[in-house]
DNA sequence: AAAAAATAGATGACCAGTCGTCTATAAGTG
DNA sequence: CACTTATAGACGACTGGTCATCTATTTTTT
């Protein structure tokens, strides 16, 4: 159908625009009128393709899923590289993401992991926003813990440690980097994590 | 001065309570008539001990600074605890301090660090609070550093590493922790980041 | 013309912060 | 001591502005 062509080209526009804007100034941090302002459409339009703000901030979840899917697109596909070097190489690819994002059009070191803002700020207080953003992470998590076991596989890491457990201290790990990241200015925490979970505890 | 006294007792006491809803609702999730209504105060009495709200948050910052230090008091001076049982044991003191908060008041799980809640929200909108954040999880650090150094140079811990070094990615961790458990209302990635600091990588 | 999509503008709740006023206690004066 | 003056602090109504959301209307498509 056309119009469901034409409506879900302008949602993701403005899903993309939005998602933009709420990366950086946090769920509370952006109203309605600064994602129609982003977006360049009128005020009212956004109640036509979204339910409300809350609703919004959950589809903008998926969309950044996507979002980050296609970054890794090429490189998770490259049959040049190993698991171990894909690895490594996604974790560039994710810290470019998290800081260089829109172009570097508001500075450096701002934005981190949109799915880590959104659980920080709103865990607390937003029981749907919570159970999202979990889910979200829990997907995102999935090809890694696959990478991981394949490297094991290949001989390329340590093979005693438990790929999953893993994978959730390097998220957390990634995470809090992240966070230290934005409020120091300094991509040291980043460079410090990616030390310790790759020299120190992945190696053979 | 009687006056001052006073002035002083009760400033820390709108502090306790604002800072108790502030750390669970975050900075734009916290109105001051929330603060106020938490410390049962008029409204106009806010600003007649603190500035502004931004103000206000900087304040609670160095207040939880002091809370924390007061928790583990007994614990540091301790004469029977070696340096790596003191970390062990700060370790669970902080974790507690994250989520046992308040008395348990506001639910499991919730709440997390002071310091990382704020400079997760507002590292990349506040400038003064980036940088109150900042100062503040520098003065935290302080004491744990000479207790890794104190570890390094009894033999309890890996003495090869950077007790600096360490101590930021230790925070980071701590950090990343504190919001995956908040997300996942699961205390698991806590006992991960244990288990990968200390018999992983702090191991002799 | 009828139906669907898009939007302008309205709505009332809420926001941070200000204001003038009130009261209780302190300090100054003889 | 008594009496006056000064002021620390309490207090809620109020301000201009923003918030998320809704409703009534216009525009576009069929």
């Amino acid at each position: 159908m056309k119009i469901t062509e034409k409506y879900a080209a302008k949602k993701e526009a403005i899903l993309e625009k939005g998602m933009e804007v709420m990366w950086i100034n946090g769920y509370n941090g952006t109203s309605v009128k600064d994602i129609v302002n982003a977006a360049s459409i009128p005020k009212g339009s956004f109640y036509f393709y979204f339910e409300s703000k809350e609703d919004f901030a959950i589809e903008a979840l998926n969309y950044y899923l996507e979002f980050n899917e296609k970054l890794s697109e090429s490189l998770m596909g490259d049959p040049g590289l190993s698991p171990y070097q894909k690895l490594r190489k996604l974790f560039k690819v994710r810290v470019d993401a998290a800081f260089n994002l829109f172009e570097c059009e508001c500075g450096d070191f701002q934005g981190g992991c949109f799915m880590s803002n959104l659980a920080q700020e709103m865990s607390d207080t937003n029981e749907r926003i919570r159970t999202a953003v979990n889910e979200a992470i829990e997907e995102f998590k999935k090809p890694i813990i696959a990478l991981l076991q394949a490297a094991q596989a290949a001989g390329e890491i340590n093979a005693q440690l438990d790929a999953e457990k893993f994978m959730n201290f390097l998220e957390s790990t990634m995470q809090g980097a992240f966070m230290t990241v934005k409020a120091s200015r300094d991509p040291q925490a980043l460079e410090d994590a990616e030390h310790f979970l790759f020299d120190v505890i992945l190696k053979k």
